[in-house]
DNA sequence: CCTCTCAATGGAACCGGTTTCATTTTTTTA
DNA sequence: TAAAAAAATGAAACCGGTTCCATTGAGAGG
């Protein structure tokens, strides 16, 4: 059984009310003061204001063919990384009178695609999207309808998209210098399944490159992980324990979800950090600090990061041309207890 | 200097390119194939596919009167808490062919009175809302336009709403009774500010009921704390420390962002736990299982809240209209280390 | 063969704004 | 004071769908 629908208060009652002509009333809410007579702005005012009216932003998108409406694509809405991110863009989003259309898609395609689809539907101004890598065409068709796509933490091959992120590259290798200097006889690399992901190669050729270059034995010891899977972290964690043992070592771990994992695996095992094993980080979540002495990480500017693209984004949405060009914020590497001997 | 605009292709497009009417096309895209000859649906799908033609929501949506968009108004979208539920909700809202639009208020009742209006600007199907409580003029008003409310984590005094959370004083008890039975001689409780947040009442209210009837001392040690103030949290735990020299004692934080920081204000005073203090929290981040030997934790069931919020939302916006009820889902306690002698 | 149904389709109004262009009113200027 | 310019306002078309109602055509029944 279907409510009675209470008819909203439209443009026309306004204009009824107020004794002016639709087009007046939409002077006014357009800011078009200038070409009204002070009164009857005020009686305007006054009529919007007793009827409680609140324009159909459907409508109005209608005819400018705009909806006001930003997409926002994340791969995993519960990692503090993607948060962190989501309120910076969020919060200048709504300083311009846009709002955020946000979709997980817990790293599926097929998500992503769906995603892409409806948000185009929607007639988004915008779309910020942090990729799977497998929809380059859907996102070449946003592209087609003028539709300004900003990449985020993932640029992908063949898409001249903006790209905000952080150089992965300086990163990885300031911390290895650390983990280097440390003097652990292995390091090991636990990363997700690379695959096309640009930043997860970006780093792991960043690790692996440090320790060729200092002629360090352990630069093969890249372990990809597919956490989806129970028992794969501590399969391999075993495997590089076993294969270490009475060695000194450490582990990176690609970013805060691995990282967090292999807290929680080295616990399960009853090992001690850094006493058995170092560990470092990329992504340095708020718990960081609170582990043990403390696990060093490398911390991404995040909020500025969501907020440098909602900027981007906001720019050519308002007309800018500017040609792609990637951004690349500098992370900090934050020495704690957990790395030092 | 603004692009040129590419018109996106429409449905006058292709009716034109099927050679049919629009109301034709209309017909298919509404799925009343009954209503269609196999070969024109044919020609239709074929043409729709040639053309890439992707129907405007808006346009519909403003004959239909609907968005198909639902709103939800978060606190704080970088609490664990919080993105679990959103995934919940999301999950949902996107299996029923919904888009979500999110708002993250930082607990400010303006931002959230602007989002309110902003949404209903949006014309959005139903909104999801964990309120600063100080916004039921406008809540009213989305309801008096007949568009569904549910309220997540916090009820309002005055409006009678659907509310999804869980029972408070429940968990609160049975936590309490763990930390009686470890025979702690003083029990403090941190919180944010009580103001008028029912979840903090509630629980506040629990933990003070708690002590009287087992006739402990402790019954007045409720600390609110302003996290926004830098030192505040600090000044108040000291305060406690100091009242409790030589005592047991054990700290109940009241959700997952004072938890979090109580950790790290312990880690800082080179405190353990829980020999020197025991600890417990209302919220149980996935990081607690990896501070020390664990932190004792009441778990939410955060992504279950948030689908039977959309649930609820999805089946007021498809008519239903069960009078407003309110569902407590069951908390669940998890003993660790931290408040274990 | 002619009506009668019923399936298939199209015409046109409508949703609530914006925008173009014309018209009315007011002010300025000669 | 009349003409010209400027300011204020309104009528109607439009945006891209949906929906009501009318129309067409084919097969059924008499």
């Amino acid at each position: 059984m279907s409510k009675s629908q209470i008819p909203r208060v439209t443009i026309k009652d306004v204009a009824l009310q107020a004794g002016v002509s639709k087009t007046t009333v939409s002077r006014y809410l357009a800011g078009n003061y200038n070409e009204l007579a002070p009164k009857t702005k005020k009686r305007i005012e006054d009529t919007i204001a007793a009827l409680n009216y609140r324009p159909n932003v459907m409508a109005r998108g209608l005819k400018r063919n705009t909806s006001h409406l930003i997409g926002m694509v994340v791969a995993d809405i519960t990692n503090p990384y993607t948060t962190a991110i989501i309120r910076g863009a969020e919060d200048i989003c709504n300083q311009n009178g846009y709002n955020l259309l946000v979709c997980n898609t817990d790293n599926d395609p097929q998500k992503e695609s769906d995603y892409i689809s409806m948000l185009q539907a929607h007639r988004i101004d915008g779309l910020i999207i942090n990729t799977t890598g497998r929809n380059n065409e859907a996102l070449k068709s946003l592209a087609l309808e003028n539709i300004p796509v900003v990449l985020v933490d993932r640029k992908v091959k063949g898409l001249d998209f903006d790209m905000i992120g952080v150089d992965n590259h300086s990163a990885v290798k300031e911390a290895m210098h650390h983990l280097i200097d440390q003097d652990f006889e292995r390091i090991a690399f636990f990363t997700e399944p690379i695959e096309g992901v640009s930043s997860r190669k970006e780093r792991s050729a960043a690790f692996e490159q440090s320790l060729r270059k200092h002629n360090h034995a352990s630069w093969e010891e890249i372990y990809e992980v597919d956490l989806a899977k129970e028992d794969e972290l501590m399969t391999k964690l075993s495997h590089f324990l076993e294969s270490s043992k009475n060695q000194s070592k450490a582990i990176f771990a690609a970013n805060g979800v691995v990282l967090l994992q292999i807290v929680v695996a080295i616990q399960n095992l009853k090992l001690s950090i850094p006493d058995d094993i170092a560990l470092l980080g990329f992504d340095d979540p708020e718990w960081a600090i609170a582990v043990g002495t403390g696990i060093s990480a490398i911390a991404q500017p995040t909020y500025e990061i969501g907020v440098a693209a909602m900027e981007k984004i906001l720019s050519k949405v308002k007309g800018s041309n500017m040609l792609p060009q990637t951004i690349a914020f500098t992370a900090k590497l934050n020495i704690r207890g957990s790395t030092q001997k």
